[in-house]
DNA sequence: CAGCATAACTTATGCGCATAAGTTGTCGTG
DNA sequence: CACGACAACTTATGCGCATAAGTTATGCTG
């Protein structure tokens, strides 16, 4: 790779010279000078080092991306193609501005830390990440973070969150669930934290206002790890048949929860309601098609990283960004079947 | 951030002693010393700044993955989820050994090559870039890059490539819908490049071994651009009636079929038979559960890091890596039905 | 025409690190 | 006990770049 150097020594000048026709610095260069420069610079193609570059400038054109893996579903259920898309929109939104951006996925957040002060990065966006000690991190590193769907309060008062309305999203589903004439509705998640909890108060505020009670049996919590999926799911069916709609956290649990009663011979929407939440293509493509609640996760990457754009240039943004949800009504919710459902096993 | 410069004017000693300790080149520094050194290290929680020491080492510890976009993808029928599980495993067997990973999407060959040169990364993997100016590249970048998924006879001259034996997947799965007594089989992709191609292949391979005449009418070409995918598929499903079965290039394009051929009042396999091929989850947890030819996806990404790894170490590595393919039964090819089936949309 | 601003350059310096090349002092050996 | 070997350091240098500070030559003002 040809060096500034290099190229001042051919060319017979110093290399101020060609930084300040590399940086554009017009008036320092006389046209002459520059002309040549700068068609020198296309022939051998030059391209700077941005180490140097960067060590000089003490900035790093870098943006960290710190995905704390919803690990444990890397390793059995699934990817989410949840990830993909929030990457999609962070890298597209990134690479626009000029800036770079270097992927990081662990559990440790310590870790994470430590790769973010070794890089230096300009600005950083956690997904997944602020527990308590993601306020650690707030003290040693004094760059912007933006945080996507982020529920720590301790977290929120020193970054800016992108998130969702999750519990409005509930809320409005479950309303539309119970304007259908169930009132035996279930929650199922795998957890009890952050936007599942989100999404579970808007089940139970629903819940509440129509004056249904809700018992913690109501809660249908999923084991996902792969050794327990089978049984976990045997279990889900089996409860499920206590209501006459299921309210899932996720879009992929209501699929996998679908599969698994058409195993067992119960036809959706007639034998049970089920719904959704997010609205991706596997809630989309599965037939019957599932209604949901849709929520747009490119744009949530793509304004978690203008935030982070905007607040690298030294411009105020808000604390907390709320995008907005939008019920998707297609087939896995009617009224409710007439008589309950016993014993789909001998079906 | 401290540096070693002030670490050393603390301690009263020379960078170089510092500098040895963190690189633990413990012959050359005292028992006590080392010490004293390790001990403050911890203390400051030091921490390289990685800009610094690649322009002295001229190396970069990171390893750039350049996924040219199948852009028109993303912007309409879905985000791969195949996307999200490549980039996972590379990303998991890169960071295992140091190493950092730098993400670039983008349909600019030359555009990614210009980044790859600025950051000077150690390495590369690619995904779905090989095309004629990819040679171009190699020209001009001297360190190791290894492909995913490439067909390009050129590129295979200069890189190594991850990829699958496309070609045998189809042959054997078109092989079993043939045992089960199928003969009238279309060929359903969006492209006859690359991968595509292979699988078509495979797919042509094994009608001929059967003696089943292939047409040109029986590739079923999609096209999945969001503004004519409504049109496409109605046309999809209308030519699909011709057939007792479709070989689908992707699990993808096999659920979406079957999303609409289950809209116009077609059941599966009663109807028609489906066939996919990827086996992710969209098709694992659709129902009829399809049957399609199943690759490990994240296996490939890891394969493509390790390899890439092994070279950068100065190992020798196979020139192709072909990771194998299996077929997965499940429900959606059965024997096919007596008559031929026109006229659905009376249905 | 002295004095000074300014355009158009060059030289010098430092970013933080790694490392080659020096400098001590100590010890063992013949 | 002289000498080399070696341990345990320090000093000096350079990676490629940006930039502050210096140097000319030129033109303009009063």
């Amino acid at each position: 790779m040809i060096t500034i150097k290099e190229i001042a020594a051919q060319l017979n000048m110093s290399t101020t010279t060609v930084s300040n026709v590399i940086h554009g610095k017009d008036g320092e260069v006389s046209e002459a000078k520059r002309a040549i420069v700068r068609e020198f610079l296309e022939k051998v193609d030059y391209v700077p080092n941005i180490n140097a570059r960067n060590l000089a400038q003490n900035e790093s054109k870098i943006i960290g991306v710190a995905l704390k893996a919803r690990a444990d579903k890397y390793e059995n259920l699934i990817m989410d193609p949840f990830v993909a898309e929030l990457i999609g929109g962070i890298e597209e939104t990134i690479r626009n501005a000029g800036y770079f951006m270097m992927l990081y996925i662990s559990r440790d957040t310590e870790k994470i830390m430590r790769y973010v002060s070794t890089w230096n990065v300009d600005g950083l966006i956690l997904f997944g990440m602020i527990g308590d000690d993601g306020i650690r991190v707030s003290a040693r590193y004094k760059k912007p973070i933006v945080c996507i769907d982020t529920y720590s309060i301790e977290g929120l008062k020193h970054f800016t969150n992108v998130g969702l309305d999750d519990e409005k999203g509930t809320y409005e589903m479950v309303k539309y669930i119970i304007s259908c004439g169930h009132n035996r509705i279930a929650f199922m998640s795998d957890n009890t934290n952050g936007v599942d909890y989100a999404r579970f108060c808007g089940y139970r505020k629903a819940l509440e206002e129509a004056g249904i009670e809700y018992k913690e049996e109501d809660f249908l919590k999923i084991r996902p790890r792969s050794e327990e999926i089978e049984e976990s799911l045997e279990e889900m069916c089996l409860r499920s048949m206590d209501y006459t709609a299921v309210m899932c956290v996720s879009d992929l649990y209501a699929v996998t929860l679908m599969s698994a009663l058409s195993d067992r011979g119960i036809r959706i929407p007639e034998g049970i309601s089920i719904a959704g939440f997010d609205d991706n293509m596997l809630g989309s493509l599965y037939r019957p098609a599932l209604t949901t609640v849709h929520q747009d996760v490119k744009q949530k990457g793509v304004v978690a990283a203008q935030t982070l754009l905007k607040q690298l240039k030294g411009e105020k943004t808000e604390h907390q960004i709320t995008l907005p949800t939008r019920l998707v009504i297609r087939d896995t919710v009617t009224t409710p079947r007439k008589t309950s459902f016993y014993g789909y096993k001998n079906h």
